[in-house]
Order: C-alpha cells, then structure tokens, then sequence
DNA sequence: ATGAAAGCGCTAACAT
DNA sequence: ATGTTAGCGCTTTCAT
C-alpha cells in the first residue's frame, strides 16, 4: 500500500516535461527551443548547446499530437483494408511507400462488415488524416462525399468506391480471367468451367461477367459452367458436382479468388485435384508446395500497394486534379496445375 | 487552368468548420456546442436541437487531435509487430480486443530492422499513445526506459524486451519443443533432428536449448542432431545432409519455426519429405493441403493477442502494478507428417 | 441550464 | 540571432 516511486493512483501519470520546462532549464524562450527541437539552422551553437542538455536532463520529447493541431498536418495516412489477419501483400506495399515518403501508417481491419467500414472511415476523418486509402466493402459511400468536397483525399483500392468519385487502382479483372481461360483452351481444354464467389460483390460480379464473355467468345455454352455464389464447402461440392459429372463434363476449372481455390482443394481432395486442370485467380501462399502446384494468375500486390499510395499523394499535392483510376494487368504464373491436358 | 469548383492552389484545402462556428450559425455558445457533441445531457431540447441543425448545415465533424490534446488521451494502441504483410494471427486478436474495448489500433511493421523498431517506437511515443505492444527484435531496448518511467504502458508480446522489465506475453518455447519431441519419440524415433534459426534470436536460443535438453534427457548424443542457425534454403539443405545421411540417420525431424519448415518442405521435394517424420514448430497457412498434412505444435496466437491487450489495459489501469509475464502452452496438431512411424 | 475565459503543447508571425 | 505574442480546436473550471 506504499506508493511505489514514480507510480501513484491508478490512471495519473507523472507530468511529462513540456517545452516551457525545457525553455526554463536552460534559461532560454520558448521559441529557441522550438527552433532547436526543429533543427533550425538560425539557432546560435552555445544556446543549441544550452537546449540540447536541459533536454537530456529533463528527457523530453516533444508532443506530436501538439504539433499536428498547430500546423495543421498529421504525417499520417489511414489504411482500412478489408482483412489485417492474413498475408497482405498490398498493405506491406502501401506501408514501405508510405515510410519512404515520410509518411506514418495507420492500419485498421474492416472485417468484411460494413458498419465497420463506416466507423472506421469517419473515425480516420476526424483524426484528420492527411489521407486515406480504402478497400472498398460495402455498396454505397455517398456518405464520404461532405469529406470529399472538403478536400480529404481518399483512394479505392482493389474496386472503385460506390456511388461517389474516387480515384482507384484495381487489377484488370476481366483480361485476367481471358488469361486463365486462354491458358486452359490453349492446353486443350474445351469445356472449362468457374467457380467464384457470389455476384452482389464487385469483383465475384466482374469476374463471372467475364467468364461469360470468354465462353462466349469461343462459341461455347454457358449453362452448367458458371458458378458464382457463397464459398462454402457444400456449395462448392455441390457446383463441382455439377460441372464434373454429367454428359458433358467439364475438364478444366477456372477459381475466381483465393477462398474459392482453397476450397475446391479441400472438397476435391488431392487425388482428384491432381486430375482435374485449375487456374486460379489471385496467388495462393505457398502455391508452389501444394500436389500439384498451382498455377495462378496473380495480382501484382505490390504495384496496386504502390499506386494506391502515389496516387494518394497526388491528390493530396492537388485536390483540383481530374480522379484517375488506374487498372493493373495480372500475370501467369504457371506451375503444374492449369498445365494438365484434357 | 480555370479554378475547380472547391479546389484551390496546390495543398490548400477548403477551411472546415470549427466549433465556433457551429455556434456562430446556432446562435449559442461554444460551450453549449461542445456539450451536444459530447452527449451531455443537461442541455436543453431547444438549444439541443439548434446546434445539431448548424452541426449538419455546416457539415461539422469534430476534430479528434484537438480533443486529443486537450483531455491528454488519444484513445489509440500502438502495436509494432515484426512482420505486418503475412498472416498476423495475433494482430488480429489484438485489433478485435482493442476494438471491443473501445481502443483505435495503430499497426506498424519494425520489418526485422532494429533501427525501424527504434524508430517507430519512438514515434508511437511522440504521438502519445496510450499504450504500446510490442514483437521486440532488437536486443536491448534501454532506450525505452525512460518512457517506462514516465508511465507509458508498454507490453511485450512473443519474447521479452531486453534489458527493461515490462509485462510480456509469449508461448512456452521450452515445453513446446519437449511436445514435439516427444510426440515423435512415441512413434517410435530414436535419432530425431533438430532445424532452426540461428541463436542470435531468442526464440532461436531457447528452442535449441530446449532441443538439446530434450536429448540429454532421452540419454541420446547430441553431436549431428540440433542445427541452429540462418534459415537458407543452402544451409537447410546442408544440414539436412548431415542429419539425415551417415550411419545413424535421423528418422525424425523438428523444425524450429514456420520460415524453417516451408524452407525444409522445399528442399527436400515433396517426395523425400513424405518419407520423413516431421514436427513443425509453429502453424503453417494451409498445412493441412500439404501432402503430407504437416503436424505442428501451434502457438495459441488468439490468446497470446488477446492476453497482450489485457496485459496493456492493466497495465494503463495502474502504473504502479508489478510487473508480470504471462507464458502461454502450445497444441499439438496431429495430421498425419508427425506420424510416420520410424 | 448556459456562457466566458483559461489553457492543453506546440508553431508561426512579428518584433527586436 | 533571439524573444513576444497569438493562436490551432477543443474541453474544462468557474460563474451566472
């Protein structure tokens, strides 16, 4: 029940040392050690000196918070991407171009909800961000436009933003599954099939669309073979089954995301899969290790994580410049598995 | 070159509306502005009802820094973890506990660079966080000291902070390499080998040691056996060489961490990997599609997050409570690599 | 129940 | 080259 040194009742902290402490320290005003703290070339070396030490002494270190009221910029940019969990591949760009260009790096999980998403966005307004990028989730985003028109600078990644006008980096669905579906037919593949997820999100949409314009396009019907929905294993099951049996069964598979890859794995089991062509859209980890490897068109994370940070920075230079969407073409990463002959 | 409707020179923004200007429009108080903000319930229904009128005329959205400064908490937890861009379980515990106790998450990568721990940490103190955890990498943190002084909560997660005492949370590296070892060693394994990294890294030391240990106590030599070091796929292979080929070849094999097993998976081929009994430390993404399924004793990295949260709010709570570590078990996880017999 | 005024810790005009 | 003074936008005594 003694007060242990430097510790007193719960929640109250020792009072830190400001700059007037500092400043009385060493004898000097508050503006010398201002310009010190800040590297001002026009400071004399004995008071630099004088500052320096009462600085030491009193081990300050100056408030960020004050400073971001004062001058009115944060050094901070917002990422509120969809899912923070798994291996993120974009963030980890957004992040070390943001470092190499001065800038902090606030990272929140939307969870795929979009409440979430809401909270999360106003919260970074309020914080006066010096930008935001975003992962779109939910439909509509009118309510970011009263930010928008104020000048706060917000990017789309991965989709556009709904319902307002938003500068964007996406990859081009539509030409990445013509890839994955060329890829097969080039291999001898006449009835190719896919499975992805559910149309009421943007890319499922995008990339079902897709699939239908290359079936399309190589005078082939669509019925039996497009399988946009849920990803659960019963429904995966269920659609493969669809697409395997039957008269005419189909002898490749296109996956429309990760999830959807996974998951025909883990229903077809190895064996089957070993038998059956795959070409999955977007990389898997450890694609390499898997019986067979798997091949993939793959996103350039990297690039999308990159853009989505200049473009920001671009718009943050001038909020009068024209909104730009950038789209970023995919690559094939052929392994093993969409190289399998029908 | 005409001016954009709301856009101006280069950088400026059009200016927000502040407080006073709410209550300008509202023809109040600031003070009575302030109150309708903050919910307090003794403004009266008119005055009430004015304010949110001028509050969304103006389009008036609190500024959070200002808030910041003047109630001295930000509301906000650092968390410097090492590795921000793959899969981060315990990221994501920490963001859903912070989350639920009403607590924004500020995540940053240290990217296995002492010099950027420093630097964020540093960072994340300037900002004046409420509180920070942190994956430590470098060896000695005596720079922090200071900050622990004056109060700042700080909470280590995996391993502890080097030379300052602050509350941690990790696993028990100890008793989980005795769970492996054993597990292999009730199937029938006389000579089981140890990979690892290298014992610069604590996580590296105290797993080789706990290895070493477990021989001594199975009265086995250890001489070809435990080999710690760099995780190359060069070196992995070379050591494989030793531990494997010669007179007495293991029969059995623990890897001392998530990089150590996928860089022993792709050394070995498939093949030769499915002939060996295998105990990964640590959980693999999508161990189970791997043929074989891979056994591991997995980190519990929901409670380690969680725990690392908790352990920060107490710590918030009362600066004057002792110092704690909480050390977390591991699990096995039988699926068919850790049991193949000798 | 409402308002006037002080101040959180810092930077930026404006002297000197 | 150094100091004085006024805010940044908000919360918080303290009056009324």
């Amino acid at each position: 029940m003694s007060p242990a040194r430097g510790g007193n009742a719960a929640g109250s902290r020792p009072k830190r040392p400001t700059m007037v402490d500092v400043a009385r320290e060493a004898g000097v005003a508050l503006r010398t050690v201002s310009r010190v703290v800040n590297d001002d070339p026009t400071v004399g070396p004995e008071y630099a000196a004088k500052v320096r030490a009462a600085i030491t002494a009193l081990n300050y270190r100056p408030d960020e918070r004050a400073r971001q009221l004062r001058t009115g910029v944060t050094g901070t940019i917002g990422a509120a991407v969809r899912r923070i969990a798994e291996a993120n591949p974009e963030l980890a760009a957004i992040e070390q171009t943001a470092r190499a260009s001065g800038l902090t790096l606030l990272a929140a999980s939307t969870d795929f909800e979009e409440a979430r998403e809401r909270e999360i966005l106003a919260s970074m307004c309020r914080q006066r961000l010096d930008g935001i990028i975003v992962e779109p989730f939910g439909e509509n985003h009118g309510y970011l436009q009263p930010e928008l028109d104020e000048g706060m600078p917000i990017v789309a990644m991965d989709r556009p933003m709904g319902g307002i006008s938003a500068d964007c980096v996406m990859s081009d669905n539509a030409s990445g599954i013509g890839i994955a579906f060329h890829h097969l037919s080039r291999h001898g593949h006449r009835r190719i099939a896919y499975v992805g997820d559910r149309e009421q999100v943007y890319s499922g949409r995008e990339r079902a669309a897709a699939f239908r314009a290359a079936l399309r396009a190589h005078g082939q019907p669509i019925e039996g073979l497009v399988h946009p929905g849920e990803i659960t294993p019963e429904r995966v099951a269920a659609v493969l089954d669809i697409a395997l049996r039957g008269p005419e069964p189909a002898t490749a598979l296109v996956t429309g995301s990760m999830d959807t890859t996974l998951t025909v794995l883990r229903v077809l089991g190895t064996e089957a899969a070993s038998r059956l062509a795959i070409v999955g859209f977007d990389e898997v980890p450890h694609a390499e290790l898997l019986k067979p490897a798997l091949t993939v068109v793959a996103q350039q994370t990297t690039k999308i994580g990159q853009t989505a940070v200049e473009l920001l920075r671009a718009r943050m230079a001038d909020p009068a410049r024209p909104v730009q969407t950038i789209v970023v073409p995919l690559t094939l990463k052929v392994r093993g598995s969409g190289e399998i002959p029908a």
